[in-house]
DNA sequence: TGTACATCAGTGAACGCGCGTTCACTGATGTAC
DNA sequence: TGTACATCAGTGAACGCGCGTTCACTGATGTAC
């Protein structure tokens, strides 16, 4: 039991996962290969069919992963600003970008074209519990008046492809001329285009 | 000359390089194979190399064509709505948008990363001209007063990021559960979320 | 107008590579009696 | 406590594949005299 290379990994299926994650980490998901996961693993290029059916499933099992760590992100960020609901959506989106930027692995992973086949189907709809949040956030707002009217889809979507838009933009082009922390930056910019309420007035006396 | 298959092409840059949009459009970038390209236009496997030094070079050029595309239709709607600054911008947002949907080959190249290898460098810089039509409909639409003050930078990169994740969204997940025509969902999503001045009034009485 | 020759744009065969996956196998483990 | 046996999780060799790239070559073209 003591032996450095016992028969039996103990916790390959971990193993390789943790490998797989630190593969796409320093050369991108393009370049996961099942092979070399195996080999860092210590094992054989075959031993990891005990485990996953095929790299797919291996990439599928990551993408899940990534999204949980997401909503657990996603959540805790719905628990602050209990009073401001502008505040909340704005550090539900920020808590995206954050993620995006720390955890550019599985970032890419969550979006994997894996992730769209039907074999994924069997599990998370959509985006999971994450969109879910982020219209909550939306529909709060809007009933407290401080963000513009209308379906609140749409606003959802916008925010949401904001959100995501500005991840991948500040990770491509690094931090090119942007001042200071570049999740700081996301949020700046989130603050600005959220969009507020325009025709109804702050409820201060106007009429 | 009227023969089937003379010796030399013709042009066979040009063949290439369309004959690779067409790969790319049906199975993506990441299946882009100098060798199917070259087969597909009739020609040997070797006969690139007199044309591209090697294969990131052909995606460059491709890149390079990608992004002269999406500024062509950036200038275009550039001219449009020229009363209202506001209506540009969205217009310039949507262009981008549509270009995405319409031509996702393009899109893909023009961001692959081949792009941001030092060996592209010696072409254009950040966006192109592109980027600066957006920062100029920014800075008018505040010259009008229909938008936020302050810095346009940040605007700028909040609607830059806005306009690519939405295409990439509405790319990725089809339409699933988006009414009509995704484009011009795109644009309804693209007008609500244009950060309109709220603290300055309407140029109308206020004082 | 004709010929010699440099240059260009192809060919086809081969290189070495890493990949995902399959296969028959074997060593280790745990359970039933 | 000991033994028989089913099951599990590994091995190692091989399969067939497509890839980017290099090489010595040859056919076609155009230019100088």
């Amino acid at each position: 039991m003591a032996d450095k290379h016992p028969y039996h990994h103990g916790d390959l299926r971990r193993a390789l996962m943790d490998g797989a994650l630190a593969l796409v980490r320093e050369r991108g998901l393009q370049s996961l290969s099942l092979r070399e996961v195996a080999s860092q693993a210590g094992v054989s290029a075959a031993a990891p069919y005990h485990h996953f059916a095929d790299k797919a499933a291996l990439v599928r099992a990551l993408g899940f992963e990534a999204l949980g760590e997401l909503d657990r992100r996603m959540a805790f960020a719905e628990t602050s600003a209990p009073g401001d609901p502008v505040e909340r959506l704005v550090a539900i989106g920020s808590a995206y970008v954050r993620f995006a930027l720390e955890r550019p692995d599985l970032a890419a992973l969550m979006r994997a074209p894996e992730m769209a086949e039907p074999a994924a189907a069997q599990d998370q709809p959509e985006h999971g519990e994450s969109w879910e949040r982020l219209v909550r956030a939306v529909v709060e707002c809007q009933q407290a008046g401080a963000v513009a009217p209308g379906d609140p889809m749409t606003l959802a979507i916008g925010m949401w492809a904001l959100v995501q838009g500005l991840a991948e933009l500040l990770a491509s082009r690094g931090a090119d001329g942007i001042p200071g922390d570049p999740s700081a930056f996301a949020e700046s910019v989130l603050r600005v285009m959220v969009p507020r309420a325009t025709h109804t007035a702050p409820p201060a006396p106007i009429l």
